[in-house]
This record gives C-alpha cells, sequence and structure tokens, in this order.
RNA sequence: UCGGUAAAAUGGGCAAUCGCGGAUGCGAUUUAUCGUAGACGAGGAAAGUCCGGGCAUCUCACGGCAGGGUAACUGCUAACGGCAGCCGAGGGUAACCUUAGGGAAAGUGCAACAGAGAUAUACCGCCGAACUUAUUCGGUAAGGGUGGAAAGGCGAGGUAAGAGCUCACCGGCAUAGUGGAGACAUUAUGGCCAUGUAAACCCUACCCGAUGCAACACCGACUGGGGUGCGCCGUGCAGCGAAUUUUAUUCGCAACCCCGAAGGGUGGCUAGAGCCAUUUGGCAACAAAUGGCGUAGAUAGAUGAUUGCCUUAAACGACAGAACCCGGCUUACAGUUUUACCGAUAAG
RNA sequence: CUGGGUGUGGCGCAGUUGGUAGCGCGCUUGACUGGGGGUCAAGAGGCCGGAAGUUCAAGUCUUCUCACUCAGA
C-alpha cells in the first residue's frame, strides 16, 4: 500500500539539501538523491514563511497527496525532500500533480522509462 | 429602498470512491507482534498566553520576611483581575452611557517654562507710620497679570485697608442620630478647614510558597564528577551507621538535586467544577431537582482529493488548526439573520 | 511549549529619577582647490511600531495590540 516512508531525522534534510540534486518550480522545490533501501524516502518542508498553521498544514497535505498519486509511477530508489514555496498554498493538488511528474520525467526517475515503454 | 456603524446569533447538511490517525472486536501465534473489520476523528475563537483553578513534583511541617498582585460595596463561583446587582463620580434635556473608584493633616520626592511667589511668598496695587513729593518700615491676599494649580466660592457686615474676623447660602471635614445587608444617603451640631501627583516612592486592607505534562511515574540504555533540609530567616522534627567522654562537628551509606554522558519506549491522555431542556428559588449572575445527550487524543505530528444530492441569493470562499484539562478576559472574522442608531432617496 | 529582549531621521544607535529629541555615517547648499578627495560653514529630514488611559504635561508611567529577535528543551 504506503510505497514509502517519511524522512525524520535533521540530518537526512542537511545530506539532502547539501549533496542532492535540486530542481525548482514556481509551485515547488525538489531535492532529490539515490538510495538503496530499495524504497522511496520523503520529507515534506514548510517554512515559516509560508505563513500560519493552516496555511502550513494545507501546503503540506496538499504536495502530500499529489506525490501519493505520483508515487506508483517512480522507480523506487530515491530519497526526495519537497519544499513548500509562498504560492503552494493557493495551488490545487492536481496542479501539482501534473508539476510533479513533469519534474520526475526531465530527471529520469520514472519507472515507465527505465522498463522501456 | 439603498449604504454604513455597533452588539448578539450562526460559522451548511447528507452520501459515495481513494487516502490518513485510530479506541475496540475477531483470527493467528514468537505474549508481544502480524492480519482483518473498524465506531469516531479541530474551533467560536482551538489564537494571544493576560488572569484564575485542577493535577504533579520540590529529602517534612508551621510562622515570618522579601517579592508580586488587587483596590467602593454586596453577592455568584472551585477560584479569579471574571460575572451580576447596587453606591459614588463624570457626561447627557431624557431614556441611558462611561468609570484601575482606598489613603495626599504618617512621611519623603517632584511640579519644567512663565510668574513677585509653587508650599511658602508682597512685584504692581490698597492702607498706616517715619517723613525731604523720592525713599524706608509695617499691615493686607479685595483687585492686576502668570500658570494646569495662587490659599474654600459668593454676598452682606466689619475695618485704616483687609482678612472665616463675623453671619446667611453652597462645597468640604469631624461627631451624633435615623434608614439600608453594605458602600452610602439624609438630618442636627461643631469648628472655619493647606494645590496637584500614589498608572512617583510609600502607607492601609485583602490575596499569593515555587516550578510546570518537555511536570511527573515506570521500563530500557548509560554510568564519571560536584552538591543538598523549598529565594532568605526562625521554630519543631530531622533515615541508618561510625569517630571524638557529652554538647556539637566530621566521615561513609541511603535519598534527592545539578553538570557531563544518554537522549528510546509505556503510562500521564481525556467523563469533565460537562452540555441541553423543563420546573422551583433569586432583580440578576447563579444554584437545586427531574429527564435526556455524549468516545479527537496525534507525537516530525492524523481531516486531503474527486463527485453527487438537498437547504440556500450563494455555499470555492472570512478569521483560523487541539498538543494535559477546565473557568474567564482580549484580539481576528466572509456571508446570512436579528436588534439599536446614523446618512441618502421617495412618499405622507 | 515556556521565558526574556528590541521597535526613535535613509542606516546604526543615545535619550537614568515624566518638562516640546539628540549623536555618528549618509543627503542638500556654499566656501577653500585648476578638478576630485578632504576640511570648514549652513541646512533639510522625526508626531518616537499602533490604539486607549493616568497626568497640567508621556519617547519615558499603565493596559491592550502588531512586528522582529534571543534563550531553554
Amino acid at each position: 500500500m504506503s510505497d514509502f516512508v517519511t524522512l525524520k531525522s535533521n540530518s537526512d534534510f542537511r545530506r539532502l539539501y547539501n549533496r542532492g540534486k535540486a530542481v525548482t518550480d514556481p509551485a515547488l522545490v525538489v531535492y532529490y538523491s539515490k538510495n538503496r533501501a530499495g524504497i522511496c524516502r520523503i520529507g515534506i518542508t514548510t517554512s515559516k514563511k509560508i505563513g500560519n498553521a493552516v496555511e502550513r498544514n494545507r501546503s503540506r497535505r496538499v504536495i502530500r497527496e499529489a506525490f501519493r498519486k505520483v508515487c506508483p509511477q517512480l522507480n523506487p530508489c530515491y530519497d526526495i525532500v519537497l519544499v513548500a514555496r509562498s504560492k503552494t498554498k493557493y495551488l490545487k493538488s492536481t496542479y501539482i500533480e501534473e508539476v510533479l511528474k513533469k519534474i520526475f520525467e526531465n530527471e529520469g526517475m520514472l519507472k515507465s522509462e527505465s522498463d522501456g515503454e
């Protein structure tokens, strides 16, 4: 069912910010790097810049929902950190889903590509 | 009819699919896990953290000091700085509205500039005396000007001129009586009363021990050093053993605390001073009785996505996310409804 | 979550016991210089984060509120 695990420790986030690849979009920022766990691990960051608690929660939920939809198509060997930006709270999950798909396609992280469609 | 201001209420409902947290039930066994079903699952302010309480700990208990808070009175309450009623003061023609509202003859401080003078004073003026018209001495706060504030106000008597010096009225103070639960109101008598500031220090009365669920308890891991009767003082009582004859002190152990190391799990964790309706008591806040209702409890932190139907003018809409729990206060708030007021237009 | 601190000219800061707010840098104008820099002289720029209150008078005192920031864990 759940193909991904959440990143929790501060050191994991630090590692991705320093060594991972970064892709920016007006909607959000994606940091990622390969891991050997054979499973997707994901962390979502919503800083205080975005707004109050309601707006931060909203951003986090929308991003998680979008990622959940995209997740099955993803190669299960990545650590990913998704950072919300100030625009994120006004967007819908369907839009973010498209953005995420586009980013992962460009970076060659999708499963369909490795299978050779 | 339209627009605005203030206050109060409300802050859509039902259902489906995928996804999340999950009390609990069932099955399996390695008795603590796995699988499966799964009720239920953010607010009126959950916010700010401004007050009050529960609960927990501080090797015991009591009293005081320091420190902090509140300030008319009566009641409500677990308690409050909250609420209700009432009194005083201020504003208003009135209905009514506002109000941190003890003490300034217990003491200290401050009152810039202006002004003669700021808590004690004589600049101009008025009056008297000396007497050379000038000037000096004395009396005087009625008049002048300054100031936020100038010695209770105003009128009459009185006087050399004046002055509560005397008197009437008013204001304020003290004592006594009456009414009231009380703040206080009112009447009589007395004396003739020294500005403001206590949200300056302070005094008076009353209240408060401190720290907070990251409290605290248990399990697991880790094991070195330092200290100790609640911020201070006093009194009682100070766990066990040893040393010095006793007093008392010192040492060791126990207990607890702090620093270093370790920083994981379980409990605490949600039924509570609970909510609603009716009746009774009360002006009211509120209380009592009877009946009914009712599972958020996460721990990097659960409520999202898609869609249908109904109510509706519209419902995608505002402010906003529980983190131990309650009672208040304060602040934020789209749309709708109600009440009060204001403005414009139209009609009478 | 708990407990502190700070908001004052464009920037960085003073302003103790309430009495009409200053300093340095920067800015404008003028002088000295052939010009720049530098120095000297003069000047502008503030309702002290916001709203109430106490007081004769509030940057200062009290209450509420809005930002920013630090510490504990």
